[in-house]
RNA sequence: GGGAGUUUAGCUCAGCUGGUUCAGAGCAUCUGCCUUACAAGCAGAGGGUCGGCGGUUCGAACCCGUCAACUCCCACCA
């Protein structure tokens, strides 16, 4: 079969996927083999798979089929997520192009809508998987409001509740007074702005409980809430202050009585260094309400207009009544002075007006239980971060510092809390409503109370915790023979990002329903960035299309130049010269086929002269192996994957197929064709789950097969032969040298030399001999004990190579060079003597390292004499 | 403001327990080659005060301190 000039990927990804689909070699059934399960962190069904995505698939592919190949029972299970807020804001969006307003949508309308859009992007993130070649078993797509995931998801809602972990409580939220509704701190942009600070007299109450003479100055941006304040507070160390322990003051305008309150919070150096504390509507604030029993007064309404808790300006836009009340406290003598400033506000990313701290009542649930066993399986090494260690740290200041988990979201989009309430405001919590009626009963007494379910959806990540179970259906149908089988997982792949957020949470969700570690390892990536280190996204329009990358280089390219330039858990710069690389690579492999196959009709029984080269590459292939796997135990994907380069590159292609190469016109030896399938089968096999199309192309274009390279097993690795080795690199060192003299000496590959050795032992050279020549061009090879006159020399190691040849001599080149040479060994036996003329180094350090020194310097001296020697001849 | 990370060749990064000729690799660059698999290739070469300063040690890219620059996460100062 003729082979095309260069590797063309596209037809032969389309076709090998849709092969392994149909083997079903990605589907997994429990048997008696190990599981290696592997859950896919389930993209978001917003939109299309962007390079962070590609970088993980490809880690996690690679992972699970070098597991296949090793014999486990892989099972990796893709899916996506619901996503809400998210998801919700683009089909929101989408809503809007078309002229609907969400506000005029029920909730079932909506949700239609939103089905809608996740089947249309579903479906496009899969297909981008497929494209990929990721091996996943696709019977177990799950989404994370499948029927049972939702089912499971009230379930661990119920159950928390009844623990009594789950509750009810007031939170500060950032409000759009437009779009009247909360916002989530991701839709918030905080922008600098200039703005003024006002100074407020504040006047301290007399004896007599009426305001006196003397005043507090309190400086403040946003005059408007003065109406809300309830204390204000000092720093205790700020003696301006000290006679105030348990003085009043009064607000002005409205003249209500505020307690001074006194708190290390406040900073003396700022303004006035006395703080006017407004619980309703500043988040710091709040808090520092929640720390001193203060209450609270709302002076908003749900548009930002001032409330009737205002008392004055009742009804007026917060802006308008901010001016208004200026006048007035300018007017009333209360207005000291203004001050410009710079400060940071947030706007809504959705309506563009000034968000409004608002407090408003989110379930939550408490953390401080569930994070204590958390923490332990980490610590004590049980579930291992690669790269080690790095987030270790970062893992345990947030597991010892968690706040309760504010899960309750302002959305439709998602699982819709089940809490049930009637009107006065008495509320069941039940997985549905049939059930909540029945409790309700049961709890009050009264029988068909009319219930309302509460109108918001759970945050996403109370359902992606559960994702390493309940993709095997292990929270709605515990003890399952998958759940059992599959759990605990064997590695996560996902962004160092999302490691509270997600990570932390899985470890707490499987510690709480299975008291057992949802995953053995944790593999962190970094960020993809393009090439100039900026983060990719749609506005700076950096972030490639993954379809048209894979249309122009092919998955196998894309695969290896995400891989090869990505450091394990740092940020990877993303550059599409490491997928020309890989595209290189893929055409490298396909010229290297089609020189095998070259081989197999033109091999017989002649001699092998190339022999050596089999016995080196045999080795060469054992070591490697080793190192490789080694490299891809310790999740050093990226090194792994470097080595195998240059194996396959350098190695095999660059000196393998060299050496065993029959001379032109000769027959290769049938043995040594035997041996370079063999060879090439097991680098394509190493390889394979890093670019698996290409390599299955070429493992069933060597030879007939029946099987596919995806489910063989990788063969046991062999010791490794030293003595085999060395003389590998003997070869290669001498071959190099004497291509390099050719080189500066200006002789023509195609002018052959003539070869003497001055070898410290001729029998490194035995076997090797025909290579050589062959590699270098040699008429002849002959073993010397002294200088060939009229020649060339080099020193290669502890051996002089004398090159003669018809082309005159550059001696005045080679007496350079050999001069630079000596030079160098002279500053490296200085620096040598350096330490072995310390008396101190010679007393503290190791023997061997002594011992070793001392070699080198003896080495060092060997060869300079020869150098000089050579440097006499000529 | 709190926490974490990074800094080694023009670029992207290795360098594991401080000690092999340890200062490395790939890409890029330069030189020479259309050599019968591959010019998306072959054969070679050049290139770095390991961010700065100080310390520990016989010995530091590696350990400690400090400063600087960049990045990420959390908080969002009246």
């Amino acid at each position: 079969m003729e082979l095309s000039k260069n590797y063309t990927p596209a037809e032969i990804e389309s076709k090998w996927y849709a092969h392994w689909l149909e083997k079903r070699y990605f589907n997994s059934v429990p048997d008696e083999r190990k599981p290696f399960t592997v859950v896919i962190p389930p993209p978001n069904v917003t939109g299309l798979l962007h390079m962070g995505h590609t970088l993980n698939e490809t880690v996690q592919d690679i992972l699970v089929r070098r597991s296949r190949q090793l014999g486990f029972n892989a099972c990796w299970v893709p899916g996506s997520d619901h996503a809400s807020i998210a998801t919700e804001a683009r089909v929101v969006n989408m809503l809007k192009e078309k002229g609907i307003d969400k506000s005029s949508l029920s909730r079932e309308e909506f949700l239609k809508y939103a089905f809608e859009w996740k089947e249309k992007y579903g479906g496009i993130i899969y297909s981008q998987i497929k494209k990929l070649g990721c091996s996943v078993d696709w019977d177990r797509t799950t989404f994370t409001m499948d029927d049972h995931y939702y089912a499971a998801v009230m379930k661990v809602f119920v159950d928390l509740h009844q623990k009594g972990l789950i509750y009810r409580g007031a939170r500060m939220i950032n409000w759009d007074p437009a779009a009247k509704t909360a916002l989530s701190d991701e839709e918030v942009e905080y922008k600098e702005v200039q703005g003024t600070l006002y100074y407020l007299k504040y006047y301290l109450e007399n004896p007599s409980g009426t305001p006196g003479r003397e005043f507090v100055t309190i400086a403040t941006q946003r005059p408007e809430t003065i109406m809300g304040d309830t204390a204000i507070c000092v720093n205790p160390a700020d003696e301006r202050y000290a006679n105030l322990k348990g003085a009043y003051a009064y607000v002005p305008l409205i003249n209500r009585r505020i307690p001074i309150i006194f708190d290390e919070y406040v900073d003396p150096a700022f303004g006035t260094g006395a703080l006017k504390v407004t619980p309703a509507h500043d988040i710091n604030d709040y808090n520092l309400g929640l720390k001193h029993r203060l209450a609270v007064i709302d002076t908003l309404n749900e548009d930002g207009t001032m409330s009737d808790a205002a008392e004055i300006y009742i009804g007026e836009d917060r802006f308008v009544a901010r001016k208004k009340i200026i006048s007035e406290l300018f007017e009333k003598g209360h207005l000291l002075k203004e001050e410009t400033y710079t400060t940071r506000i947030g706007y809504s990313q959705r309506s563009g007006v000034v968000v409004e701290p608002r407090i408003s009542t989110q379930w939550f649930l408490k953390m401080q239980d569930m994070s204590a066993p958390a923490l332990e399986v980490v610590v004590n090494g049980r579930i291992k971060i690669h790269p080690a260690d790095k987030f270790f740290a970062t893992y345990k200041y947030w597991m010892e510092n968690l706040k309760d988990w504010c899960i309750s979201r302002q959305l439709w989009w998602g699982q819709r809390i089940p809490a049930w309430y009637h009107a006065d405001g008495r509320l069941v919590v039940a997985a549905t409503e049939a059930e909540a009626v029945t409790l309700f009963e049961a709890t009050f007494g009264e029988a068909n109370a009319m219930l309302v379910q509460d109108p918001d959806v759970l945050d996403t990540w109370f359902s992606s915790w559960l994702w390493p179970m309940e993709v095997f259906k292990g929270i709605s149908n515990p003890g399952n023979s998958d759940a059992t089988y599959y759990y605990p997982g064997s590695v996560l792949v996902t962004g160092q990002d999302i490691i509270f957020f997600w990570v932390a949470r899985m470890i707490m969700a499987g510690m709480e329903y299975k008291k057992e570690i949802p995953f053995q390892d944790v593999y962190f990536t970094g960020m993809v960035r393009d090439n100039q280190g900026r983060k990719m996204s749609k506005s700076l329009g950096n972030s490639p299309d993954l379809l048209e990358l894979i249309d122009k280089y092919g998955a196998d390219a894309v695969r290896f130049g995400i891989m090869i330039s990505s450091p394990a858990g740092n940020d990877l710069l993303f550059d599409e010269a490491s997928l020309e690389q890989g595209r290189n690579f893929n055409n490298k492999l396909w010229n290297a086929l089609k020189l095998v196959t070259m081989w197999r009709e033109h091999n017989g029984d002649t001699e092998a002269e190339e022999a050596f080269a089999t016995v080196w590459f045999e080795q060469r292939l054992n070591e490697a192996s080793k190192e490789i796997d080694s490299l891809i135990r310790q999740f050093r994907l990226s090194e792994a994957l470097k080595v195998l380069y240059s194996l396959i590159w350098d190695d095999f292609c660059s000196w393998y197929l060299e050496w065993a190469k029959p001379a032109f016109g000769t027959q290769m030896c049938r043995q040594t064709y035997e041996k370079t399938v063999l060879f090439f089968t097991g680098l394509m096999q190493l390889l394979h789950p890093f670019m698996p199309f290409i390599t299955e192309e070429i493992y069933h274009l060597l030879e007939d097969r029946s099987d596919d390279i995806c489910v063989r097993m990788i063969p046991v690795i062999n010791e490794v032969d030293e003595g085999v080795l060395s003389k590998g690199r003997l070869l290669k060192t001498v071959i190099t040298d004497i291509r390099d003299i050719r080189n500066k000496n200006q002789i023509k590959p195609k002018d052959p030399v003539v070869l003497y050795i001055q070898a410290s032992d001729p029998a490194n050279y035995q076997s090797i001999g025909d290579i050589l020549s062959k590699q270098v061009n040699a008429s002849s090879i002959s073993f010397v004990d002294r200088s060939v006159d009229g020649s060339i020399s080099i020193v290669s190691g502890k051996d002089t190579i004398y090159l003669e040849t018809s082309q005159p001599i550059d001696t005045a080149a080679q007496k350079e060079v050999m001069l630079k040479e000596l030079e160098y060994l002279r500053g490296f036996i200085v620096s040598v003597d350096k330490k072995l003329l310390n008396e101190k180094f010679l007393r503290n350090a190791k023997e061997e390292v002594v011992d070793l020194e001392r070699r080198k310097k003896a080495d060092a001296e060997a060869k300079m004499a020869l150098i000089e020697e050579g440097l006499r001849k000529v």
